[in-house]
DNA sequence: ATTATTTTGGCAATCGGTTGACAAAACTAT
DNA sequence: ATAGTTTTGTCAACCGATTGCCAAAATAAT
């Protein structure tokens, strides 16, 4: 066994600067409680001890663990790399520690690992769950818990507004003279796929343009290489996926096929994420502020922790935007 | 403040039950140590009150916490993504939680993330650390660590042998007749930068190249897309970049200035990322066994805190690939 | 039937902090 | 100088589990 020798505790500052252990513990967390020079009596002592408060023996009276838990369905998703950034941040400015989980994709997994997590962590944010309404709402009564680019009644949430990216790309279109759009669509239990989908859906039909869903499918490169049969039967000129991820599938799919881009078809991902502009072409997509998706759900978080506000209100005032690359073009004459 | 029904105790379990609280304790933790009816009677009360052990109450007197800690540089670097998925799933088998810690490229930041983080996990796996030998050696003294792709006296660590993937590399530029390279290096704290150097150096040499180290560079896109005029300078008809990330900036360089890669350019990364083969030309590059590493690195913390052994012995089985993507060829006529 | 042995479960101390209650000390005001 | 206030530090209970020690109960052996 690793020897080490032990941390060292307030009892053993207590007993070096000649004070009860309660008054160090005092000094130490709620300053200006102590007389000014025991207290720095008392500082000097931890210093000189190399003391850290031992988060576990603080946890126990206060319940507070100054840990927060971020959910993703899978952690080599690239969407996930700037939330998570985004988050880690935010939590370390505020002393906090981000512990990330991952459900594989899986309701299961996503249950389980939470079941594990949750009493160790003093909030969840989900990013991107497949559980249902009812599980995350039972959660939510336990700690507050923040959901990223999804709603559910009564619970927190960061969701960037879909509009104004999928507006300005459909217009892109339209302008560039598609008349039949196809949305390679997601998991259907993902509620941002149907956000998602129903935003299209209207743009669409008040450009005079038809649009099919093409789905559900994984959300993942191979999914998005497959669809390309369908896409090319469906007879669209422009096809929206529901992640970059697909998108780029499909791109690699069309390019093996000999299907020019944007020539013979125009596509358009949403999350732009790390890679995406790699492609040849590059792909369009409609970029979300993932990173300020990440600080806000951990300020959400905290703020639920704070006060003593049961749900923040939804909305936020961030949204996605489209980014215009070689991926899309004029439809062919 | 949340309510939320506080959860049940080995108490409330004991009460249930009719039994004492300690026997609740043993029954759950030690199979066999309590009467089969018993214990059964105890696990229905558990389940019934749905019994999650409180993970804290448990570290304090046990002193473990069935949790780890990954160090990493960088978040978004797609490098540790792999590294963090092999090691989540590694330690989700074995019923512990990874902590995920940034040191954003600096060592401070990552002294202090470490402070915070150690004295809450029961091992720390450093990839791609900034600190010195001295400060590690001494975390290795409190608590059980390993580094990945970086050795240290009397550390364990996980690093996967260069030399295969380095001499394929080599060799395959040789064979197409290369006779001039670069290496565009990374940092130069950098354990593996220097590893990859050395072994460069080496099979260069035995092959009758010439090789220049180019750098010290920052690990990223922009670092290896300003290189661009130095490498040409440099007269090498290929370059081994730091990192694939670097290689992919380099390859836009290029791009840009019209260079033709491979034709007039060869370029090799390291790491072989998500991504690398999105690139046009998809990026050759001398792929790890990421994912394995991540795994590897928690079975030999865990080693170590199973066993008394201080120091798990260097070296692994793992290995380097050369993967022969479109940004090599022959070298121009 | 009695003694020896093994199981089983309870008691109580412990891990390292936090915190309400309270008394001693210090300071203020009259 | 005395009573009234405020400041400061101590005491002790508590958070929820674990575990050594021991006695009671059950079982086995003679």
């Amino acid at each position: 066994m690793r020897v080490s020798k032990k941390a060292a505790t307030i009892y053993d500052i207590a007993q070096l600067a000649g004070v009860n252990p309660s008054t160090v513990s005092r000094a130490l967390t709620t300053p200006g409680r102590i007389n000014a020079k025991t207290e720095a009596k008392i500082r000097a002592a931890a210093t000189e001890l190399n003391y850290r408060v031992n988060p576990f023996a603080r946890a126990l009276p206060t319940g507070r663990t100054k840990m927060l838990a971020v959910m993703v369905a899978d952690i080599t998703n690239p969407v996930f790399f700037d939330v998570v950034r985004g988050a880690e941040s935010a939590a370390a400015e505020e002393g906090y520690t981000l512990v990330i989980a991952e459900s594989q994709e899986s309701s299961i997994n996503e249950a389980d690992a939470l079941e594990r997590i949750t009493p160790a962590v003093d909030g969840v944010i989900l990013a991107t769950t497949r559980l249902d309404d009812q599980t995350i709402q039972g959660l939510n009564r336990q700690k507050p818990v923040v959901l990223v680019n999804r709603e559910v009644e009564n619970v927190s949430d960061v969701v960037p507004d879909n509009l104004p990216g999928i507006k300005e790309a459909v217009e892109h279109l339209a302008a560039n003279g598609h008349k039949h759009l196809a949305f390679l669509s997601g998991p259907s239990a993902s509620w941002i796929n149907i956000a998602r989908w129903e935003a299209l859906l209207k743009f669409a039909v008040a450009y005079g343009m038809t649009i099919v869903e093409i789905g559900p499918n994984e959300p993942n490169l191979e999914a998005g290489s497959k669809a390309i049969e369908r896409i090319q039967a469906s007879g669209a000129t422009a096809v929206f996926t529901y992640n970059d991820l697909m998108g780029i599938g499909l791109l690699r799919a069309a390019a093996e096929r000999g299907i020019k881009v944007p020539k013979e078809l125009s596509i358009i991902g949403f999350d732009n994420i790390f890679g995406s502009d790699f492609t040849t072409p590059p792909l369009s997509t409609i970029a979300l502020p993932l990173v300020q998706v990440g600080r806000n759900a951990v300020e959400a978080v905290l703020r639920q922790l704070d006060s003593n506000e049961d749900v923040v209100p939804h909305g936020s005032d961030l949204q996605t935007a489209f980014i215009l690359r070689g991926s899309t073009g004029q439809v062919k004459a």
